[in-house]
Order: structure tokens, then sequence, then C-alpha cells
RNA sequence: GCGCCCGUAGCUCAGUGGAUAGAGCAACUGACUUCGGAUCAGUAGGUCGGGGGUUCGAAUCCCUCCGGGCGCGCCA
């Protein structure tokens, strides 16, 4: 099936890259001043390093020894809102190396960072910098400046798309792998959290810069397949399934579906002896996984490239990898088998290539795999693989190395099983016995929204029960729709607002000043950095958390600000101005998760 | 036996070197003649599995023990 194998380059311009790269161009011809094309967060690091180096420049701090290491700047968020809006601890980091009291040096840094603020106040912004205190043990705490934010919530209103969106230092074209089920059943729940997963690190690695090909793959020969044929082909012809054979009610379907071709392929199999099942499976597995497409669809996963093991044999990659491992001298032959020597590489034991009946290993494939996606000039790829074949990740990633890639650019991501408990009873599940709840069943019952934010919300390093009861009993509950209300109640907010002839203001003017006006400034300002944070740690759910947050302070500005009133039109016009920044923040965060954000709820 | 992952509030989970450990749900007490009550304000709830160590500072790093999950194939 050639017209699965579609890896080429035409699918990889998804919307989200097109944004991208409008993103810069866009961003240079606001209105905004230049301070805010970067995240708050980054401006106050670079303000905290100016103060570093000016402090040293002056003498008030020597430079760093010789064979000291030069810390890196790090800006926190503290917990407490009385530390400041930030904080950096570096006072506390260069006590050692300087062998000075962390505090004294934290005073030394914020009389410099207080004495760039006050020059900015006179003249051009160059510090997001309102304050910086030096307190015990050695914090510097830092609090913005109304004009810092005031900049980067009118590059909201002048630009809302691309908000949020940053650019690391060095894009890269990344390959993830995921899914992959094999096309011989419908994708069930053991499937989803795979999915969700791998789509969600697709969306936060493009939001932060890098280019995603999002890929599938599968096996199209193997006993799997023609097992599945010869299932088929038993209940199309009324014998029953064969015990080993699949048992679901798909099959049944797929029996009924039988194109009289195929049939009449089959029968002329039978005649000459030749492989039926083959023949029967290959239409079969086929029909299914654009079942699969159809399904991932539907939960939002596109995916741009399916690729097939045969493909790997057919067009020579498989052949062409252990050529390059024998010629780097990483293959012996023993015991009638081709075995790669990955011990060499720190792994337990060798491994099989070619067994000794001559078949290839599914080792084989993975190496060829590595071969063929680097010579598609991606510079990383990552698998997504259930936590149960986290001893496959040693010997596939040795076998780059051997190869000569760098192990740092294969990376597998080893996600925690999902327990699907019904009844108090976890549920079994199995494809050949057709014991199975399938991902679109699931998905009907608790909601695409909820489901991505379940997901979203959780480390996929850790094993999660998912009572379906309790999750169909607790939709109403989700904090996903929390989230939601915020936003149709911002989108209602605005509807209002239009009738009584109010418009939002172009910027949010001088209205900072207020304090409520001031929390959810300081609360929406955050996302490209909870972006930052989240390609690099790929997790997601620091964006769920952060769009929670911001929901609580919308809700408390709504209790104590009145934004519609015709008394007041230009204050009025500027809060409008601020909760539609707060509409188009969440909009963005959930839109980041793939979770739709309503106008009404 | 060896390897990897996990153990945090009644439940489901965040937090992986910083300040008094957080959220949602559940429980309890309150709030509407006004922009959406799918909301808000508050109360209660913790030996961060146990022990030892490193550090100015540990839920976070190291060692060890206990408990749970998953692997350890010329299967895919």
């Amino acid at each position: 099936m050639p017209s699965t194998d579609s890896t080429g380059p035409s699918h990889t311009a998804t919307p989200t890259a097109a944004a991208l790269a409008a993103a810069p161009t866009a961003a240079a011809s606001s209105s905004a001043p230049p301070t805010a094309d970067r995240p708050i967060r980054t401006q106050a690091r670079q303000a905290v390093e100016r103060a570093w180096a000016c402090a040293i420049a002056e003498g008030r701090l020597p430079p760093l020894p010789e064979d000291a290491d030069t810390p890196t700047v790090d800006i926190e968020r503290p917990a407490k809102p009385e530390h400041g809006d930030l904080s950096t601890n570096l006072a506390m980091k260069l006590a050692r190396p300087y062998r000075r009291a962390p505090l004294e040096i934290a005073r030394v840094l914020a009389d410099e960072l207080a004495r760039e603020a006050a020059e900015a106040f006179n003249g051009p912004l160059t510090t997001p910098l309102a304050t910086a205190e030096a307190v015990a043990p050695g914090f510097i705490n830092l609090r913005l400046s109304d004009g810092a934010l005031r900049a980067t919530i009118d590059r909201i209103l002048s630009d809302p798309g691309s908000w949020g969106r940053v650019s690391v230092p060095h894009p890269q074209r990344i390959n993830v792998e995921f899914v992959s089920a094999n096309p011989t059943g419908p994708l069930h729940i053991g499937n989803a959290r795979g999915a969700f997963v791998g789509d969600l690190l697709c969306r936060v690695l493009e939001a932060a810069g890098h280019t995603v090909t999002r890929e599938y793959y599968f096996n199209d020969f193997g006993a799997q397949v023609r097992n599945l044929g010869a299932s088929v082909w038993a209940l199309a012809t009324g014998k029953p399934v064969p015990e080993d054979g699949y048992h679901g009610a798909y099959v049944a379907d797929l029996a009924r579906e039988l194109p009289a071709e195929v049939r009449a392929a089959a029968e002329a199999a039978t005649a000459t002896g030749e492989d039926l099942a083959w023949a029967v499976g290959a239409w079969a597995s086929e029909r299914v996984r654009a079942g699969i497409e159809a399904s991932l669809e539907h939960l939002g996963v596109h995916f741009d490239a399916w690729k097939t093991e045969g493909s790997l044999h057919r067009e020579g990659w498989v052949e062409r990898a252990i050529e390059k491992l024998r010629a780097a001298g990483h293959v012996y032959e023993e015991d009638g088998a081709t075995w790669f020597r990955s011990t060499a590489f720190g792994d337990d034991k060798d491994r099989v290539i070619r067994k000794s009946n001559g078949d290839y290993t599914y080792f084989a494939s993975d190496i060829g795999y590595v071969e063929e996606k680097f010579s598609r000039g991606f510079d990383h790829l990552i698998y997504i693989w259930g936590a149960d074949h986290h001893g496959t990740v040693a010997r596939v990633r040795n076998a780059a190395q051997a190869m000569g890639h760098d192990p740092a650019r294969v990376e597998m991501i080893l996600v925690a099983w999902v327990r699907f408990i019904r009844d108090g009873r976890e549920i079994s599940m199995s494809k050949r016995s057709g014991e199975f709840i399938t991902l679109d069943e699931l998905l009907a019952e608790v909601g695409v929204d909820a489901a991505r934010w379940f997901f979203a919300s959780r480390a996929y390093t850790s094993g999660i029960d998912f009572d379906i009861e309790l999750a169909k009993k607790q939709s109403n509950e989700n904090p996903v729709y929390y989230v939601q209300y915020a936003h149709a109640r911002i989108a209602s907010i605005l509807r209002k607002a239009a009738e009584a002839g109010l418009s939002p203001a172009d910027s949010v003017g001088g209205i900072l000043a207020g304090a409520p006006e001031a929390a959810l400034a300081r609360a929406l300002v955050r996302l490209p950095e909870v972006v930052e944070d989240a390609a690099a740690a790929e997790e997601t759910q620091g964006v769920t958390a952060f769009a929670t947050d911001l929901a609580t302070t919308l809700h408390a500005f709504y209790r104590d600000a009145r934004v519609i009133d015709r008394a007041e039109p230009e204050r009025s016009r500027a809060r409008l101005a601020l909760v539609l920044a707060t509409k188009t923040t969440l909009a963005n965060a959930l839109g980041l998760l793939g979770i739709s954000a309503p106008e009404s709820m």
C-alpha cells in the first residue's frame, strides 16, 4: 500500500508551522515597544545579567575566579506575593566562589538593578523591573513595572495569534513517532495515553519554535496481518474464527464488508494454494488502518507520515544499516544468527539482528528505521513508547550510536500505564479476545476536551487509575470546564459591552495601577515562559496549572472590578482591553493543548 | 535475582535544590434586586513510604530498607 508511505515533506507545512514563520514579522510590525518581543522573564534575566556585569565593571564585585563555573541566572516565581513578581538566587550561588556573604552580594546586585530601573523611568524602557530588593538569606526580589506589563498586554492585543509562541535559540526539525499500534483492530483505551501525550508534546514543541513531524509506524506484512485475514475469511465463509485468531465484533463487520474482488482473489488463492490469509489480511488491515486514522483525527491528532515496516525492507534501509554496523565492526555471526554487539555500548547482552532461519528481527527494522529517519534531515528523534518497552531503549540508542549518530538525538519517552477500572474491577484488554473498549467509545462517554485535560495535567511517568464511571460522573466537575467557563464569561462580557456601545481600547493605558487589574495583568503575561518551560521539560502539566490559575484570577477580577460601565467609558474600554487579552491568553493556552475555547457554554 | 518507573491531604494528582509543601474533587461555614452561581469568600485536612547521609537550605540529590507496577526472547 504505497499510498500510506507518504513521508514526504509536503505534509509538514502545518498551519502551526506557518503561524510560527509569520510570527517574527508580525511582532516587528506591531506598535509595541521592543521590550515586548521577548518573554518578560527573559527580560528580567537579562537585566540581572547586566547588573552583574556592571557590578564587575565598576569593581563592586570581583571577576569570577578562573577555576569557578559560571552559574546560570535563574529567575523564579516566588510562592508568596510579598516576595515580588520574580526572584533570583544568583547571590547565593555566587557566595561560594566569591567567598562573600550572599546577602552582601545581593545588596550590590539589587543596587545596580534599582539604578537601571530609575534611569529607565526617565528614558527609553530597557528594563521590565520597577524595584529590586535584597533579602535574607540572599534572594533578590523583583517587581515588574507597569510599563513592561502594559507593553506586553498591548502586544497581545495587536497580535493575538502569535501570543504564547516563542523561539528557542536553536530550533530543530523533530520527528515524533507515537501510537504506532499495528492495524489488526481499532484503537482501544490502552492506546489513549500515548496518543494524547504524543500530540501534546508535538504541540508544545511547535509553540517553542521547533518543526515537528508526527509519525505513525506499523507492521504491514507480519503474522498478525495474516492472522487477521484468516479470522475475517473464516467468518466470511461461515466458519468459526480460529482459536488463536481475532474475535472482536469488528472482525464480523470486516467479513460482511469484504468486497467481491477481494473475495474472488481469496478464492482463487485457495484454488492455487497461494496465501489467501495474506490476500484478505492486506485488505482488512488497510481498512482497519483507515479507521484508526479517522479515530485519531476525531481526537484532534493528525499524523503527517504513515510509515510501514515493509517499506524499510523494500527500500533497503535495513540492509544498509546492518552493513554500516558491520563496516564499523559492531556485527558478528554466531550460532547461524547475525548479532549486534550492544554490550560494547553498555547493554547487558548482545542482540540478534537476523535469526538463524534467515528472518530479520523487529530490532533489525528499528535499526533501519533510525537510518531512514535521519536521512530525511531530522535533528532529533523522539519515540513515545509504553513503559513496558523500556528494555528496548538501550539497544536502539546503542545501534544509533554505533552507526555514527549522536545518541542524545535519539530519545525515548516512556509513558506509564493506565489501569482502566469499571465497577471496582480492572478491565482486561485483549485484541485477540475482543474484550476491549475502543477509544471512540471512551471519548463518546467523557468527551475529547475532558480527556485531553486529564492526560495533559498528569506526568507521563506516573501510573494512573482511570475509573470510567467516575470519569463520567466527574465530567461536569472537570477543571477543564472551569477554564472554559472563564473564557465563555469574557466572551459574554464582550457581547454585552458591544450592545452597550463599548468596544475594547487598543491599549490598557494606565489602568494597571489598580489592584484588580495589576493582579490579572501579572497572571496573564506568563504564557510565553510557561510554553518555554513546557517545551524544555517535555511536559504539559505547567500549562494546565497556568490556565487554571489564570481562570481563578479572572474570576476574582470579575468580582472586584466592574468592566461594563457607561458612566466611565474610558476606564471601561481599557478594562475591556484587559479582559480581551485574558480571553486571548486562555484561548491560546487551551489551543496549545488541543482543547476548544467556547464563546458560550 | 538484576534493571527501570512510582510512593505527597480522605480521593485523583502537581511541585524534582530555595522562602510557611499546593490544586481539583469530596466535607463543612458563608455570599446574589447589578456585566454568566459551571462563580466567589472562608474552615478543616500532611511523620512528602521508613531510616541514614550531602548541603547555608532536601518532597527534590546520594545510600539503604519497605510497598506497588513494568521489563529481563533468535516475540512483535
